[in-house]
DNA sequence: TCTTGCCAAATTGGATCCAATTTGATTACG
DNA sequence: CGTAATCAAATTGGATCCAATTTGGCAAGA
């Protein structure tokens, strides 16, 4: 099975801020399309007619049909010449790609946050992100429930510089990127087995955050660009991890978010 | 009206590569939508609904449907909190944030290109797209004619860089960019009145192009990615062109494609 | 045996019908 | 006179029906 454990919190409260127009019903068959697709149930070129599909989630052929269009644009399915879409391979590659485009992207947000100059708010919520990881990191190890917390406040951080960059456009490719499995900063993955690499890798995140702020804090744009840029490679780990077979071995444990639809 | 003459070549040929798996119909009801939003006859800001949508169009409301909820994704429509779409408002900042998304972008395909030196066949096309454009300007003026050619040569010489990142993320998150009018390498707009400004702004333009040719060409990838981050600032002219008002001056000309839906 | 043509089955897109939810307005009561 | 409640109209999402297009197989002829 490809992407094993992927599916872990996927159908979780779901932020829902800007679903795609569809009651609940709509947006479970996307969801519940997304995590087939994610963790292999349907298989990398497999093609996806709309009845079938329709008949094993047991609803009609229109809220398939939207599906099939957003999944579409989010790149998760191709439409084949003439008839019928196939679900679009993914492969270790293309995460890799995609975190690079992230690098860029966040690059961008954090020259801007550092030249435009961050409100007084979004000052205060990163410098609370880099405590709650001070404290966090202070204690000397990690625990599963420190992931879950490291994994919020990180997430925070980042969007937070997005926000700040106050370029809409940036928040919009992004969100691009953003479905497509590990590419996001809203998954993350560790190996429970080895916590204190794990202490050292998270730490070694958590430092950076700290130097990018300092950049955004003193107006040095260049830096802090070249300095998310850097940082996003954090999360390439996953293509390490992930194999040729992208295989998720047993002892690693992803934490995974349903954001911004 | 917004966008004045926008709509000029809206509705050719088109390309019709990545169709969103509609027929003649939807397709059609799709870049009628993006035209009236693009033009001001949606207005921004307005309400729209799918019943008197699909009556001005003559259609029945599911192509209607299906083409909200892309232009959604495409970010040419917002949904609200609980029913309904608005019309976007496409500021000029907007379209010059896209514009920045665009040039990191780029950029990024530029140095990728670079590091990973690009095919023969790539070559040997960006080099006849720099011949073609030396023969345009070697007359020392430009026809509109000359615009159509320069405009399209523009656009392969920008695609092939992209394709020769060989980063498919890349492409993925530019098709987003590029539904927003002006912000995309696929429309150019020039003032009649004035055409030996333009030729000397688009004959700086085409140098550019020889210089990162140059770069990518040399393997110099940081070279090539700054250069390409700042060609991508010679689009930022439209933004100075439409005033607060975005109105399109009637002595302007644009130049516009449909392509990679 | 290979190719070509035709017909049936499958699939997709569009239209219409129905149910559920929301908006808003009017009325009744405090 | 203001507020709240109820009811009607509007709007949206889902299901089903129908038409158009494609695919695939089977048969017939070269």
């Amino acid at each position: 099975m490809l992407f094993k454990q992927f599916d872990l919190n996927y159908d979780r409260p779901a932020v829902t801020k800007t679903e795609t127009g569809m009651s609940k019903h709509g947006q479970r068959v996307l969801i519940t399309l997304r995590k087939m697709i994610a963790n292999g149930e349907l298989p990398p070129g497999e093609r996806v007619a709309e009845i079938p599909i329709a008949e094993r989630l047991g609803v009609s052929r229109t809220p398939v049909r939207i599906a099939f269009r957003t999944l579409e644009q989010e790149g998760l399915l191709r439409k084949g010449d003439r008839r019928g879409y196939t679900v679009r391979a993914i492969t270790p590659t293309e995460i890799a790609d995609a975190i690079e485009v992230r690098g860029v992207l966040e690059g961008l947000a954090a020259r801007l946050a550092s030249e435009r100059g961050i409100s007084l708010p979004a000052r205060s919520h990163l410098i609370e992100c880099l405590s709650t990881g001070d404290a966090l990191f202070s204690k000397g190890f990690l625990t599963d429930e420190d992931m879950e917390i490291y994994h919020d406040f990180n997430m925070r951080f980042h969007n937070t510089i997005i926000e700040a960059s106050r370029n809409i456009a940036i928040e919009d490719a992004l969100s691009r990127n953003d479905h497509l499995p590990f590419a996001s900063v809203s998954s993350i993955a560790f190996n429970r087995d080895d916590m204190t690499g794990e202490f050292r890798r998270f730490n070694f995140s958590h430092m950076q955050h700290h130097i990018i702020f300092d950049a955004i804090d003193n107006g040095q744009g260049a830096r802090a660009e070249a300095l998310m840029r850097e940082h996003a490679n954090a999360a390439l780990r996953y293509t390490q991890i992930l194999g040729p077979t992208q295989d998720m071995p047993d002892n690693f444990t992803v934490i995974e978010r349903e954001d911004t639809a």
